[in-house]
DNA sequence: GTATTTGCAAATGATTTGCAGTGCT
DNA sequence: AGCACTGCAAATCATTTGCAAATAC
């Protein structure tokens, strides 16, 4: 019912696709369309591509979703919530959310810039534990 | 000569095409595929965008270049060089550098997760100055 | 001289679009 | 009922690959 009311929210119509993709956003915390089809095929076996990159842009376009674009890997996509950092293993691939406030940052920047900020997008690569293991 | 050396340095074959492709990019600090082939076919009419691609993954295998993933844009590429962010104006798209020490997020980051931090990559967006006064 | 690189054309991969039918409110 | 949404197939755009000829060292 939560997730309903969110769409409704942003004026966009409550599809049972739409419901899904949010839920499994949810649970993933970020997605590459890849995992998304196939999780949500698992649903709705009859879903398609073109069906899930129309509800993303939409989502987009009302800023429920955000898109996060990682050097080197495929578009990722998430539920735009708290803010948090990425960062990525540059071994294994794993992308992890890690805490992090920007305001600090935003104020930085609106002192050095003349710039409204918006929105800060941090993404830190290095290697896991696991990785540095082997 | 410089840039041959560089090249060299990096065990790559100083072709003219690269040595084009790296005063591009020291010139525009990042710029997009698009751009980068009509810039560099002024110069060499019959480079293909296949050259670019292969040559930019030569050199990114090397840390030569870097790749700028931006939410809602192509690509960027730039050549590695001292840290900075970059701001991008969500309304008429300008990407711009600012300057940017990641010394004390590399720690913040090392002191939260057991991550061996490699690179910050920090993309800021707002709206620019200009974009503001309309 | 040899291994690498180039440019072409074709292949692949990712995303978008048009449209007829369906479903939300 | 009416407009937005879905799914399909086709179109477009981005990137990669294979290969023969050219070039760097």
């Amino acid at each position: 019912m939560k997730n309903y009311t969110l769409l409704q929210q942003h004026k966009l119509k409550a599809t049972p696709q739409r419901l899904a993709i949010i839920e499994l956003m949810e649970y993933h915390g970020h997605i590459s369309i890849d995992d998304l089809y196939s999780s949500i095929r698992q649903i709705f076996s009859s879903i398609s591509l073109a069906t899930l990159y129309k509800n993303i842009h939409s989502m987009m376009g009302v800023n429920l979703i955000r898109e996060v674009k990682v050097p080197g890997q495929k578009t990722h996509y998430e539920i735009e919530k708290e803010r948090h950092a990425h960062i990525l293993c540059t071994q294994c691939g794993e992308l992890k959310d890690i805490e992090f406030d920007p305001q600090s940052f935003i104020q930085l920047v609106a002192s050095q810039s003349a710039y409204k900020t918006e929105e800060v997008s941090v993404i830190i690569s290095g290697i896991c534990p696991k990785c540095q293991k082997k």
